[in-house]
DNA sequence: CCTAGTACGATCTGGATT
DNA sequence: CTAAAATCCAGATCGTAC
C-alpha cells in the first residue's frame, strides 16, 4: 500500500456517495511540519523532522518530503537523520501547535457542535443532524477542508462512514490532502481486504498474534471463530475486532472527557545514580503535576512514580494517599516514599509522577476518607487490645454487621441467605 | 547522535471480604 | 462453625495511540 510516505492521497469525486454516513474523522496532515512551515515559508518542500536537538530526543513529526526517506514518528532523531542527512531538525513549538489547533476546532464546531477532539490535530464530528445546514456529510467534508486551508492554510484529510472506526480508517488511507468517503453499504468491502494492522487498536503486538496465526486481513478476522481470536488477544480484545471487522461499532461522538490522571517524565540527558537529584526531580514534578491539578479543579487521590533504568526496563510503583490533594509537596511526599522502595542498582534515564483517580477538589471524596480514617482508628485500637484475648481481628466489617440490626433496620432487609 | 511525553484501557496477581 | 468459591480492589504491567 506504501501510504505512510503520502503516496496513496485519494479524493472521493464530488457528489459521490454518502448514503447512511455521518461521522467524519479529521486530521491534519504532518500537523507539526505543517505548522512550522507556516511560521516559517522558506521551509517549504525541504524534507524537516520536529524533535529537540538533544541527543535522546525522538521525531514528534515530520513532512513528507523526510517521510520519503523513511523517517517516521518516534524514531531516535539520531536515526532519522542517517536516512535523511539533509533534514532539517526543527525543535517543537507546541504553543503554535495549540494555537492552530485551536483555530481548527473552532472551524469544526461552527459546523455543529458534535465534535471530539482526539488529539491535537485530529476530531471526529458527528454530522448526521447537519443536513439542512450545511449539506449531506460528503459536503460538509468538503467545506471542512475548504475552510480549514482557507483559513489556516493548512490541509487536512477527511474520512467519512458510518462509523468512527470506519471513518478513521478511511481517513488514514486518504492522506494526505484527501478525502474517502465509505457510504453504508460498502462499509464490508471496504474493510474486508485491509490488513489486521490497519484497524484502530491493533498495534504490533496484536498485528503478531493474529498473523502468526494466518489472521492477516479483516476478512479473516471475520472467519475465525470467536475462541481462536479469544486465544490469541485475550477475550476483551476478541470481542471488540470482531465487531469492528463486520463493520460493527456503537460508539458515539462524544464531547466531554473526564481526565483520568495527569503526570510529568522526563528523560535526563545521561543517566542518574544520585538520590538526591532523583529526589528533587520528584519534587519538581510533583509541582508541575500539582498545578495542574488546581488548574482543573481536581486532587489525587493515589499517586505513582514511573522509573526507565538505563536498561529501558521499566517500573511503576503506586500508593494511595492518606487523603486526596493537589498539593506538589503532599504528592512529592508520596513519591519520594515510593521511590524509597525501589532498587536503585542501575542508573536511572527516566523519572516520573501521576496523579490517579482523580476527584473534583473539595466536597465529595473527603467525607469518605474521613470516615475510613476513624474506622482505621478504631480497628486498630481493638486490633491490638483483642488480639491478647485470642480472638480473630475485629473490622469494620465486625462492626457492620453486628450494627446491621439497630443501625439499618426495616430500611435495609437483610437478603435471604446470602453471605456466609 | 538508540529508543519522548502523555494518557487510556485491558490483564494479571495477590490479598481482603463475603 | 468452618471451608471454599466468588467477588472486589489495589497495584503492577502491557499494549496502544498520537
Amino acid at each position: 500500500m506504501g501510504r505512510a510516505d503520502g503516496s496513496g492521497r485519494m479524493v472521493s469525486p464530488e457528489g459521490a456517495d454518502d448514503a447512511g454516513t455521518g461521522i467524519l474523522h479529521v486530521d491534519m496532515d504532518a500537523f507539526y511540519a505543517a505548522v512550522e512551515v507556516l511560521h516559517d515559508p522558506s521551509l517549504r518542500g525541504k524534507p524537516l523532522i520536529i524533535g529537540a536537538v538533544d541527543a535522546r530526543s525522538v521525531v514528534s513529526s515530520a513532512s513528507y518530503e523526510a517521510r520519503r526517506f523513511g523517517v517516521r514518528s518516534a524514531m531516535p532523531v539520531g536515526q532519522a537523520l542517517r536516512l535523511c542527512p539533509q533534514a532539517i531538525v526543527v525543535p517543537p513549538h507546541f504553543d503554535r501547535y495549540r494555537a492552530v489547533s485551536a483555530q481548527v476546532m473552532e472551524i469544526f464546531r461552527s459546523i455543529t457542535p458534535l465534535v471530539e477532539p482526539l488529539s491535537i490535530d485530529e476530531a471526529f464530528l458527528d454530522v448526521r443532524g447537519a443536513r439542512r445546514l450545511w449539506g449531506t456529510p460528503g459536503e460538509v467534508a468538503r467545506l471542512i477542508r475548504r475552510r480549514v486551508f482557507a483559513e489556516t492554510g493548512l490541509t487536512a484529510s477527511v474520512g467519512v462512514a458510518a462509523t468512527k472506526h470506519v471513518a478513521k480508517m478511511a481517513s488514514t488511507i486518504a492522506k494526505p490532502d484527501g478525502l474517502l468517503i465509505v457510504p453504508a453499504r460498502d462499509t464490508q468491502g471496504f474493510l474486508d481486504p485491509r490488513p489486521v494492522r490497519a484497524m484502530w487498536g491493533v498495534g504490533p503486538k496484536a498485528a503478531e498474534a493474529l498473523e502468526s496465526r494466518a489472521i492477516r486481513t479483516i476478512e479473516d478476522i471475520r472467519r475465525t471463530p470467536p475462541h481462536v481470536l479469544e486465544r490469541a488477544i485475550g477475550p476483551a480484545g476478541a470481542a471488540r475486532i470482531a465487531q469492528l471487522a463486520r463493520g460493527i461499532d456503537p460508539r458515539e461522538v462524544e464531547t466531554t472527557r473526564v481526565e483520568k490522571s495527569i503526570g510529568h517524565e522526563e528523560t535526563f540527558e545521561t543517566d542518574v545514580s544520585d538520590v538526591e537529584l532523583l529526589r528533587a526531580e520528584l519534587l519538581r514534578l510533583s509541582d508541575r503535576v500539582g498545578a495542574r491539578l488546581r488548574r482543573a479543579g481536581l486532587e489525587a487521590a493515589g499517586v505513582a512514580i514511573k522509573v526507565r533504568f538505563s536498561d529501558f526496563s521499566t517500573i511503576t510503583r503506586s500508593a494511595t494517599l492518606p487523603d486526596p490533594t493537589a498539593v506538589g509537596q503532599r504528592i512529592g511526599e508520596a513519591a519520594r516514599e515510593l521511590l524509597g522502595a525501589v532498587d536503585l542498582r542501575l542508573p536511572i534515564r527516566l523519572i516520573g509522577v501521576r496523579a490517579e483517580r482523580l476527584v473534583p477538589a473539595g466536597s465529595g471524596g473527603a467525607r469518605l476518607w474521613d470516615d475510613d480514617e476513624d474506622w482505621r482508628r478504631v480497628e486498630n485500637a481493638l486490633d491490638g487490645a483483642l488480639a491478647r484475648f485470642g480472638r480473630g481481628a475485629v473490622t469494620r466489617a465486625t462492626f457492620l454487621r453486628e450494627g446491621e440490626r439497630d443501625a439499618r433496620g426495616p430500611a435495609h432487609p437483610r437478603p435471604p441467605a446470602d453471605s456466609d
